[in-house]
DNA sequence: CGCTGTGTGTGATAAAAGTCACGGTTTTAT
DNA sequence: ATAAAACCGTGACTTTTATCACACACAGCG
């Protein structure tokens, strides 16, 4: 069982490893009033609809973020990494509002959580937890251009470059380990129109296709 | 010629009226310090890839927000109406970024220009500045996630729906003057396909049609 | 009045995407 | 080992959206 001293020891760790450039002071602060949980990869680590309570800024793991339609469907915006935190949780946490959007671990994630009561006087406060919250406004919201651009402009073939591009940057390998369906899932469109697609890019030397494998090239 | 205390007072108008929830150190300060700038419908207040060089506040007028296409084309996303801010220029002007939007004026717009350097001063300063740029992100944040849902989950028919009955809410009137081809425009759709879904609508009694004018019924 | 530009209606056709059906292969579970 | 499930390929078909072609209506104007 950890005690407060451990747990105030590993925020700190955290913090110095992906938010350095948080000012001490506020490290500090966060050390002592954050709380840490963890989500095992599957766990949503949000529903669509659910009140914050706290911002979270992820520290460890990776989260999908999905925009829900009526019936179930799951459409992917983009992805949290450690370093990143939900803007809708900052800007929400404060103004005690609905979440939006749906959020999903994708691996074993680590997150600190930062009650909402702290969110106005840190925003005061602290210069770099207001740059710190201005960029990630910024960020995810040209991410959000980013996705109108994509399925306001573009046809599914291009979207599907993008969406595996993106896969490569964020995982860091050439190498997918994921099914036509889950693409079709992420994209809104159906298996066959993916297979066929990832096809034709096979064919043009882009892509190696393999049963659960995707090797850009 | 308007001297000093003409424009001060000016700006004191507008704020009152559209801006009455700012707290009066606030106003005092922005009517010091902010500049006015009228628009001609049809101006853009903002060019894609255009530095911003002060937040703008809308006080008169109507402003349509584009994302730009590679080929000259518009995807309209939201208005923005006197009350109302630009989000993106609250939180790129403190940072020197790019506009990644296009604004334009649809009717003749007024609007007040808050220098960047002001902008961290009064976000700290000012707790009813500090609201309003969270309530402008996080509202601007929903209606981009609305345009999301549009065009990833619904077929032409509902978001031209949408989109009528957006004009009709926006514009408060029930009798739109607007033509098919600006509707495609505006949804990146064709004139044809407009006309068509609109037939259909009329068909169903949903709207009446005429040369230049959709009445919703 | 007739001319011209703009807005609209509509058929034919094509391209893109979604759906259905089915067969084959690989993995997983019992 | 065998069955079940998951994954992928593919043809046939439908629906949706885009494109092309052309005709007509109407407003403004000399």
């Amino acid at each position: 069982m950890m005690n407060g001293t451990d747990l105030k020891d590993r925020i700190s760790d955290y913090l110095d490893s992906h938010f350095s450039h948080f000012e001490p002071g506020l490290k500090k602060v966060l050390a002592e009033q954050c709380l840490i949980r963890s989500f095992t990869s599957g766990d949503q680590l949000m529903k669509t609809g659910q009140y914050f309570k706290s911002a979270m800024l992820i520290v460890e793991g990776r989260v999908k973020l999905y925009r829900e339609g009526d019936d179930g469907k799951e459409f992917f915006m983009y992805y949290l990494e450690p370093g990143n935190a939900c803007a809708l949780s900052l800007v929400c946490a404060a103004r005690q509002e609905k979440s939006e959007v749906m959020a999903r671990a994708v691996e074993n994630t680590t997150a600190l959580l930062v009650p909402i009561a702290m969110m106005d006087d840190l925003m005061r406060q602290y210069r770099s937890w207001y740059y710190f919250a201005l960029e990630t406004y910024r960020s995810r919201f040209e991410e959000l251009l980013e996705v109108i651009d994509n399925v306001a402009f573009k046809g599914m073939d291009e979207r599907l470059e993008f969406y595996l591009k993106n896969q490569q940057r964020q995982l860091q390998t050439d190498e997918l380990s994921i099914t036509h369906q889950q693409i079709a899932d992420d994209l809104n469109s159906s298996r066959e129109v993916i297979s066929r697609l990832l096809k034709k890019m096979e064919q043009r030397g882009k892509v190696r296709l393999g049963r659960n494998t995707i090797v850009l090239t």
